[in-house]
DNA sequence: GCAAAAGTGTTCCGTTTACACCCATGG
DNA sequence: CCATGGGTGTAAACGGAACACTTTTGC
């Protein structure tokens, strides 16, 4: 979070909610982060955090400000859980409950937030030094979305609504940070009956023009409900 | 959590730790819960809740009320998350984080607490009405357990220093739900490599002796560490 | 001998993995 | 004609699922 003076009244003590906002871009899995502009973390980078109002819940809170910050109204959240060691906010006690959220970076319009001056993307693998312990917070969060991405179709969400599977498959090597094989790859996906033929080609690109796909949802909901297993 | 009236001066306001103690009785898994003496819990059963103290980590508070609780010091102890619906817990707001810990059965010394005149072992499959959102992480943490126990080696933190390959399957089939195949279950396991010959056998039991095994621990490390896959 | 659980063997079948290979397009 | 990515084929290895079968022990 950012600092205390800003705490306005309607909001609860103790606690502050983070969010990690992934999205997908030039096939590289980035994470948006704010540099703050006044208290303990001026100037400094870190995620975006806030304090949660009296009269909301931790997802609806969570939900507020990455829409607030994106633009974006429908994303996959997840909360990654509580972060509560005595010390992790300097000088006084702080529990912050942590989100991530996936969005499809071509729908994100980046909003400047008021206690922030400035809010970019950042490579997963290749960010500054981040405040307090929100370095372990991403790491942790990087851990669970490998884990994430491999039993529920989530990887999903930071794609635009027609995609090729290259793509796809990008996503999984960037959250899973290993190269697939691509045949392999097509027919696993192919077989999860997730995908829908758009009949439609990639245009204006220097090679064999891909077919483009789109998402069955129904079965994308099954597959969320009951799980499935993507082991690579 | 129990009731206001003793939230100590030591504690954080607005934030509790409610715990799931799991062990393995007769074959069954079994979730501790507690009957609260007074406050907004009165003789109403619930999770083992207790507040923060300022001076003490989230992860902390979970230990310390475990081992207060079941006389036991070393046991499995995973963060399930942060409950914080605005109206989960009556005339308040209160966030809570929850913890789920696995414990050895015949190691647990169930001490009453201060605020409890009642503590039990039930069925997770039979348990009495809960207060607040208590059935409702109860039926989480279940699911979570399933989800986790196919994962990481946590099954085995059940168990004695000594047992059966039954014995271990049966801790399977009570978080998953499920019947298993015995000849398929004992190879798997086997494989992994986990398991050390106590070369010692069951004794006083009516059929053939089964082997004893214990853990290897240098290999449970190990899975533990990078995942392993338990698809049944 | 019977019940109950221990423990082994084997077959079938789908999935994973690795890699060779051809196709289409723009420069 | 070549680089780039799209897309198909295939064979070997592995692992899960199902189930028949033998062994040991106490009563």
């Amino acid at each position: 979070m950012d600092n205390e003076e800003q705490l306005p009244e309607k909001s609860m003590p103790n606690i502050s909610v983070d969010n990690l906002i992934f999205a997908m871009q030039d096939g590289q899995l980035k994470v948006l982060l704010v540099k703050y502009k006044q208290g303990l973390a001026a100037n400094k980078w870190g995620l975006i955090g806030h304090w949660v109002h009296q009269d909301e819940s931790l997802d609806d809170a969570a939900s507020r400000v990455i829409s607030a910050t994106t633009g974006v109204e429908n994303f996959h959240l997840d909360q990654l859980g509580a972060f509560g060691k005595v010390d992790r906010y300097p000088g006084r006690r702080i529990i912050t409950v942590v989100y991530y959220a996936l969005v499809r970076f071509d729908e994100a319009n980046i909003h400047q937030g008021e206690n922030t001056h400035e809010v970019a993307w950042f490579n997963v693998h290749d960010v500054p030094e981040l405040i307090f312990d929100h370095k372990d917070i991403l790491n942790k969060c990087l851990g669970q979305l490998k884990y994430k991405v491999r039993h529920e179709p989530i990887g999903f969400s930071l794609l635009p609504e027609k995609f090729t599977l290259l793509q796809l498959q990008e996503i999984y090597e960037a959250i899973l940070d290993k190269k697939l094989d691509k045949p392999n790859f097509r027919r696993k996906i192919q077989k999860m009956n997730l995908l829908i033929n758009c009949k439609e080609k990639q245009t204006a690109v220097a090679h064999r023009a891909a077919t483009l796909y789109r998402f069955d949802v129904h079965v994308y909901e099954k597959l969320k409900e009951f799980g499935f297993n993507f082991e690579y």
